[in-house]
DNA sequence: CGGAGCGTTGATAGAAGTCAATTGACGTGG
DNA sequence: CCACGTCAATTGACTTCTATCAACGCTCCG
């Protein structure tokens, strides 16, 4: 269930603290914040289904998401340490998500130093991706913006099981495509349309097909190796 | 030095083996890359002073930086834990660094939990400064972006001490600031001259002198919150 | 002296934003 | 059941921002 388990092997041990530490499930309805920027947390709140995001609000009032979450991730391991958030966290669909309490996390950081570089690694590679979306958002028109997200999450949900064909759920409005990517909605429209005239994607009913990947991820320059896949020691 | 003594204390202990983990200085010309995209490397470096930067090519040939870094910062702490490097770093002016083997901080990672703890904090206010890049190249027209940056280093320089009067060494050039905005060097150019005419900043022979800190702030919107520069216990 | 690199400026082209209007899906209340 | 409101998607017209192309000056240095 965690992405963490694709990047390293687990002991049996290690897998049942794991499971051990997850508090309650709680459910998020679309649109309700997560966390609010400016708390102080004691829990982390892994995604275990739904999509999320984290963003900002602007002093014009528009949202800037910075990251959007698919199951199997950490939406803010990162306030373990971090004194106060500094952005929020939202539902962007009816999410599920459990908590993780900080206590439980920090007493793993003193006695289980191989758990606790695994933790690490999953801020790493929000970092690799945060990285990821600064060149795409400097580097490329909105098309390859557009195309590399697609390309991307596409990669994150097929790490958790959750593409088959190159087909996946994908029930976000053009309204966060566009707070996501930094461009208005009517752009983003238009960028859509250009994908689908291409026939590149098909998007209708929440559900998502890549119908060329090939051409796709050459349009987003996408590559992997930036989330880091290899099952390795770390 | 590091910034790491900045956000919670170190004991006595702590503090002679992070002396004792750094490594021989090596000196970096300007231009010259420090580490390459695709590297599996085996030691992270500490920048002791200059500025550095992370970027990818892309295939156009293009330039984007992801991160500009200042002294005391780690330059690739994520190293560590990632398989290669997603991104190259290079030196924005000459820079001095220090190497700290793997071995040393992977063997830290077994012993010293409160450290490592500050180690993992270095790479997640990596993270946070990621995200606000993220925010502020989606949110804001390229006068705020640039406003930005100038507060954010200001910031950043102070924390480390390199900064007096509100004025700091910034010998970068225009092009490494277009490299970093995703805007053109022509665009810089014209934004950096709106910034000084509007009586913000005064910029030449590599020295920048903020001159309305509250302007400046405000156009950029800066809160410098996502820094986390509280010290407290981590 | 002459070239290279950087900074600066003007003119023009292209990308993306804003404003406005229309459509369709959906849910609520009469 | 239908009227109505809301929200999202879509499109057109126009504006603004940013890129590109081109030219020129400056400084540094071989």
């Amino acid at each position: 269930m965690l992405s963490l388990e694709r990047r390293d092997r687990l002991s049996a041990e290690e897998q049942a603290i794991v499971r051990g530490m997850m508090g309650k499930m709680r459910n998020i309805a679309a649109k309700q914040d997560i966390i609010r920027e400016g708390e102080r947390v004691t829990d982390s709140c892994l995604l275990i289904s739904g999509y999320a995001a984290r963003y900002n609000i602007l002093s014009d009032g528009a949202r800037q998401i910075s990251a959007i979450h698919v199951p199997g991730d950490f939406l803010d391991l990162h306030s373990l340490l971090l004194g106060r958030m500094d952005h929020s966290v939202t539902g962007l669909t009816p999410c599920e998500i459990v908590l993780v309490p900080h206590d439980l996390l920090r007493g793993l950081t003193e006695t289980h130093p191989h758990l606790t570089r695994l933790f690490w690694l999953s801020t790493l590679i929000d970092a690799a991706i945060h990285r990821r979306w600064i060149v795409t958002a400097g580097g490329f028109p909105a098309q390859g913006q557009l195309a590399h997200l697609i390309c991307e999450l596409y990669t994150r949900l097929n790490v958790v099981g959750l593409v088959s064909d190159y087909a996946f759920h994908f029930p976000l409005s053009q309204i966060d495509l566009a707070d996501a990517l930094g461009i208005s909605t009517v752009h983003v429209n238009r960028t859509i349309k250009e994908l689908r005239t291409q026939g590149l994607i098909q998007w209708q009913g929440g559900q998502m097909q890549i119908l060329d990947w090939d051409r796709l991820r050459e349009i987003a320059q996408f590559d992997a190796a930036y989330l880091d896949l290899e099952c390795i020691p770390r």
